[in-house]
Parts: C-alpha cells; structure tokens; sequence
DNA sequence: TGTACATCAGTGAACGCGCGTTCACTGATGTAC
DNA sequence: TGTACATCAGTGAACGCGCGTTCACTGATGTAC
C-alpha cells in the first residue's frame, strides 16, 4: 500500500472528516476537541495541522461533508416527487434518529451551535445545505413554483426543531407522541399545495 | 440597605441566574465559562459556589428560570384563545427574535445542547417547559382533547428549529423568506382543528 | 540490483490559556453586653 | 450609647486539567545513481 502519495493524505484527511461529523454531532462543537476528533481517526493530535488550518476549518468541512452525506443517502435515495418527501420525512420524525444522533441529520444536532459560529461557517453550511434543500424541493408538489426551496427550507426548520425537542425531553412517552405529531404536521405541509 | 441577610442574597443568587440566562442563551452552555456567568451580575468567580453546587446546577436554574419567563412574559399576556395563539407566533417568528437570541426563547438558543445535557438538567427542562405548553396548549382551537398538549408541543417544535435555521442561514433574504413561510406553516397549524 | 539520500505523514511533548472548582482570607454588617 | 466580638457575602489566588496550536523529531517509503 502507497502511503506516501497524494492519495494517501487524502484518504486520511477524509477518514478525519467522517469520523469527526460523527463526533460532532454526538458531543457538539464545542464539546469536541481536537484530540478527541484525531483519536476517532486513530491518529494523535500533532498530525491535525498537516491536514487542517484550524478546528474551525475541519468543523467547516465536516459539517459540509455531513450535509453531503445526508442528500446522497436520504433525499437522493428517495424516490421522485411527494412520495419521496414522504420517505424522508418518515426516517427524519422516528425513534431510531432520534436516538442515534452520530447516525443522523446534522441540523438536528447542531443546529443552534452552527447560528452562533463565525461568518466563513456559516457560509459553507449554508452552501451545503442549499444542496439538501433543492433535492427536497424538487420532490415538493409545488416544485417549480418559486415558494418551493423556501417550502422545503421551512420543512426542513420543522423536523429538525421538532427532533431535537424529542431528545431534550426526559419523558419518553411524551417524546414519543411528539414524533407522530410531527410527523402529521410534516405530511401535511408537504401533501398541500401553494399556500392561500 | 441590609447586606448580610437571607433576602440580600436570594437577591444576588436571582440576579446571576438571570443574568446567566441571558448569557447561555448568546454563547451558549459550553461556550459560557463560570467566570465570564459570574462576571456578567458584577461578581468574581470565587463567590460562585456559596450560591451553587455546581456548573450543571445553575445551568438548570437558569433554563428553568428562562422558561417562566417565556410563560410569564410572552404566553400568559398573550390574550386568550386562537388569537393569542396567533400572537406568540408572530412574536417568535420574527427578524426582532432571530436578531436577538439574548433576549428570546431559550429553545430556539439551546435545544440541541440541552438534548446532549446530563439527566437532572433534561428533568429540570421538560418540567419547566411544560408549563410553558400548557400556557400554549390552553390557547388552542382544540383545548381540551387530550392531543392539545402535544400539538403545542409540536408547535414549539417547529417555531424552534424554524428560528435555528434562520439564525444559522449566511443569507438574509433566504432567512427572511424563511421566516414569512414559518409563520404561514405554524398558523395553519394553530389554526386547523383536530387532524384527520 | 544495491545503496545512499530525500521525502513527508505522523508522533509526542510542550506552549499559553481558560476551564470548573477550592479555599484562606477580607471587611462590612449585625449582635451582645 | 459605645465597644468587642461573631457572622458571612464576596475576593482573589491557586488547583489540576483539557483546550487549540506549535514544533523538533521519527522512521517507513520513494527516488537517484
């Protein structure tokens, strides 16, 4: 095996960047050092800035990469037009996300943390997002209509505040009873046409 | 003034914790050190442990004592029924509320780092924000039937992450946009009766 | 093909700093006589 | 009323620790001749 080519590098910049999304969404940007994020890769912290210009840097991409990994196997898996929307709406409001936040959507995890981050962050998420977003959009009844990124947008704002309600709560009936609530209120806003 | 007796101090401890409040809710749990929460009501960090056994205990106070906030400020003078509903929503879901996280609903600011919170803080929120729904839950169209307190809750849900994506977008038209469609959704959804 | 050298991903110790927490002390106030 | 003492909210320095970041070094690999 290669090791000291290009290839090598990158293979382990990605291995840093996957391992440290799950890590992040688990324990939080702040609550994540750099340490801890270069031992989930099996690697010591010295070797971080061969690879990254800082935390901030790694967490930019991390999220990014988080994001891309979302479209790829949730929305783009989905099938075409609302019945997708419906797939994706029904993995997003369920126990299992829910309590496999590693696993899951990083705007569930991450969501507040990512408002308070410095402008070039929030720049690249939003980037990112967009790219979620339009493949949800796309699958929208109303696509086309100018209102359906903003549809999909608000769709996406109401699943992952609804998700992270259902983790902060600490009784687990009501936790429950709040997925399926959500749940109904996401088929609704998707099943419905353009808004009065 | 009488500085060495039980009400002086009740006074400093009420004072801290709502200065803390403020300060969670702008940097966040992790991203708030006990010495900058103590600098902010004009003290030094040493005076922190007369007041509070730990980090987590005043995190919780300070959580629920931004809760009854929200109760008292905002739903409890919202006026009764639908109308009301309408109100809340409205005052949540504004630029004003997005623009100012110190001065807004401790959900929006801190939903997922709570959801990441040791226990005892999990129990001390849901109790908490219970009576925030419950002040919620009475303003609904379908007060009464057993469903109005997790629609509330399904309700808080979606004006949260609503709120979290628009302070986490880098663009500010696509947050506007956002938040008009927000609004659309949560008063279609205060608005409609039980669901089918 | 074999050897000498260059490359460079990764190691591990250290930097200054702020974290949560502890504690000896201060000094203004309250109390007893 | 005046004085001596007790109380205690708050100070400020220090604890060990983990943070983000830096850097001299290692040693396996690649390259040149």
């Amino acid at each position: 095996m290669a090791r000291y080519t290009k290839e090598h590098k990158q293979e382990t910049r990605q291995r840093i960047v996957a391992t440290a999304g799950r890590r992040l969404k688990r324990d939080g940007i702040d609550g994540s050092g750099v340490a801890t994020l270069m031992k989930d890769a099996d690697l010591t912290n010295g070797a971080f800035y061969a690879h990254f210009d800082s935390k901030d840097d790694l967490v930019a991409e991390a999220i990014t990469d988080q994001l891309h990994a979302l479209h790829a196997n949730i929305v783009e898996l989905a099938e075409p037009g609302p019945a997708g929307l419906e797939q994706v709406v029904r993995w997003y409001l369920s126990a299992h996300h829910r309590d496999n936040p590693g696993d899951g959507c990083p705007n569930a995890a991450l969501l507040d943390e990512i408002g308070r981050c410095a402008d070039p962050i929030r720049q690249t998420y939003t980037d990112a997002l967009l790219v979620v977003i339009d493949g949800l959009a796309a699958r929208m009844a109303s696509d086309g209509s100018p209102s359906a990124r903003v549809k999909a947008l608000s769709l996406l704002g109401l699943m992952a505040g609804t998700l992270q309600l259902s983790r902060a709560l600490a009784d687990r009936q009501l936790s429950d009873e709040l997925l399926e609530q959500g749940l109904r209120n996401a088929l609704a806003l998707v099943g419905a046409g353009p808004q009065p």
